[in-house]
DNA sequence: GAGTGGTCTAGACCACCAA
DNA sequence: TGGTGGTCTAGACCACTCA
């Protein structure tokens, strides 16, 4: 028993393991939704105890990365039709009603990529970029402006018809067409005041206050997938963090 | 070995243990700083074995709550000289530059509490309440205005001389003067413009656009403590947030 | 060298789920 | 009923710290 795995670094068990485990993911040897291999598979797979494969398990668990279900196995973590639609959105109503959720695509154009974004998304300047323009709308009101940047060579087949066809839910859209599951996120918050055209289109007077939310998405290994600015209007909503 | 400790509700033993150490944490009985006894102590205590004492603490250590030291103990969480200052701050520099941080008290006094107030920190309406105001300086620029609310009760002795001896740091004068640490914090972030009055105080344009940061922060146990409104100037810095 | 946390094992029993 | 994750044990060895 207890055959170390090859690996350069010194690291605990069942962080190697982890690392097998991740790297499997990133392979796309199971996809969202799939359930992996059980806890004593893995065990006697590596030559290693149930506890140990467990305790890695454990961290990808903690990170979302993956769903335990007692009883019926572990699951690569997928995001449901409700909570998909929301993911990473922070934005919460005043007074904590339900809300409808609508999307106004705006435009959808090919464009290369600016040094800044080629930076933030760690692909070659000038590469291409799909830039996408859209609203959201939070019970027919227009709350949301959102400029959203992916790279064209991964992210394929991205177009107004298909972004319509699964009405603006694009991380579902990344995880059931591409196969592309976000796993993190960073976001920079600052306060700013709408220019004459963000006004118009949130039917805002100019230089109203609104919330700017910048967003770096990552897959897994941390892989930047895709930026996002959205400049929020926060009359009725707020950003909702919770610090530990 | 393994005699069932008595609780109400079922929980696993590394929960129900878990909550003891909780309890103990409340009472006082190790303050920041302290070691708290080994897992081997706990163990022999509570008669289970030293893996489940381990899980207990696991989580604790999870939440920041307790420190582990390889070789020499856990300890209850405290914060350094450094972190403190900025204990849940997470504003950060546009140019990522390490920054002077200044503190101007602007008023310290007794007054009641709205009900509003007394919901959210959960005392009595009318209680009385300690009601600060404080610019918050950033290499000599002002940045945030910051107003504090405190339950006159717990937070006995504080007064403006107290705040200046501790030079606004609040948290480490919480830990230090009164045994009270902040577990965590919820914060609620909308933008706002600046007030006649606030643009006077930060130096800005009325109307000016500002990152208004609601905070209620929490001690052992779930219990708010301290209620917080910073209205932040966002032209050189940014709210970072890390999503998961 | 004694004591602490950190890792790992082998095996046990439980709760839950599906066929 | 058999397989899964969830909890717990007892004991082992390691890495680190400090006297």
């Amino acid at each position: 028993m207890n055959e170390t795995i090859v690996t350069p670094l010194f690291q605990p068990l069942y962080r190697q393991i982890k690392a097998l485990l991740t790297k499997s993911l990133i392979s796309g040897e199971w996809g969202p939704g799939d359930a992996i291999p059980s806890e004593m598979e893995f065990a006697a797979k590596f030559g290693v105890s149930q506890g140990t494969v467990r305790k890695a398990i454990d961290e990808l668990a903690s990170e979302n990365i993956v769903v335990r279900r007692q009883g019926k196995g572990t699951f690569v973590a997928t995001h449901s039709e409700e909570v998909i639609k929301l993911r990473f959105l922070r934005l919460v109503a005043e007074d904590g009603s339900k809300e409808l959720l609508d999307n106004k695509l705006l435009s959808c154009v090919r464009s290369k990529a600016t040094d800044d974004m080629a930076i933030k998304l760690k692909i070659k300047p000038g590469s291409v970029v799909i830039d996408i323009k859209r609203l959201l709308l939070f019970s027919n009101k227009p709350v949301i402006l959102d400029r959203i940047i992916l790279p064209a060579t991964v992210f394929k087949g991205v177009t107004s018809e298909r972004i319509e066809a699964f009405n603006g839910s694009m991380y579902r859209m990344y995880e059931t067409q591409l196969g592309i599951s976000m796993v993190r996120a960073d976001e920079r918050l600052i306060a700013v005041g709408a220019t004459a055209e963000v006004a118009n289109l949130l039917s805002l007077k100019k230089g109203a206050p609104l919330l700017s939310i910048e967003r770096l998405s990552y897959t897994y290994g941390d892989k930047p997938m895709e930026w996002r600015l959205g400049l929020c209007l926060t009359d009725d909503h707020y950003y909702f963090n919770q610090l530990e």
